[in-house]
DNA sequence: CGGTATCCCGAGGGATACTG
DNA sequence: CAGTATCCCTCGGGATACCG
């Protein structure tokens, strides 16, 4: 069984309402989602809890300013808990909460549809980029 | 069966070429994926073949500006083809190729997903806004 | 350690006008 | 009709410095 929803029908379903950007999924959701560090964050999440500096560690050219501002974004979706531990260096725990793990697996889907095609991608590039004379 | 990967796994692999974004599908092609424009478009054309102006109704808010440049990128991808016909008023028709197509179903899958937590995601953000004093 | 607060730049993208 | 060509401006996001 699969997940599928029909596209088609839904795009109908938005444009009835003007495509409007708070009530259609794709503009409300897949924006965020498609930000420059969202999907990285979930997926670096996705082994377990991390603290910020590991998960700036793991990202290595992640700004702390937008490893902040993020991991805030994700927090008020509720994709994610943030859990302060009163250590005496402070010490502040993210992990994915059950919303954000829902999320794995249709990301998975579509990250592994464009592992599979990343190749093919690259090629029509090249071939598009050299056919302009 | 399942598409789904591992993403743990791979976070691992792609961290070991550093997140390099021309190697990592992520950044190489998600980020192509989350633009503005380019999910709207392709489920736009996911019940056939479309002109341009016909895109450009279904789409009300899209400019004839990044309409034009975000169909360029999805033909540069492969993900599209266009085909001109010579008529007295030039008229183009662009439609899904192949590779389009089969990203339909994993973009349908998140989307549904997008659209089972749309719900709870405005609530978790109205909390934490609310929470906000 | 885990952030904020500033400053600042470049790209994404809108509006408008022109063209084959 | 299907674009191109400009102009312009917002804002995502990097760099740096500071704070509890």
């Amino acid at each position: 069984m699969t997940d599928s929803i029909d596209l088609s029908a839904k795009f109908a379903d938005w444009q009835a309402v003007g495509l409007d950007a708070t009530q259609c999924p794709i503009r409300d959701v897949l924006d965020q989602l498609g930000d420059k560090w969202t999907t990285l964050i979930v997926i670096a999440l996705a082994a377990g809890a991390r603290r910020f500096s590991a998960l700036n560690r793991q990202i290595p050219d992640i700004s702390k300013r937008m490893l902040t501002q993020t991991l805030r974004d994700l927090e008020r979706d509720g994709l994610i808990t943030r859990h302060v531990f009163p250590t005496k260096p402070p010490s502040v725990e993210y992990q994915l909460a059950p919303l954000g793990r829902s999320l794995l697996d249709p990301l998975a889907t579509l990250i592994g549809w464009s592992e599979r095609h990343h190749a093919e991608i690259k090629q029509s590039r090249s071939r598009f980029d050299a056919s302009i004379d």
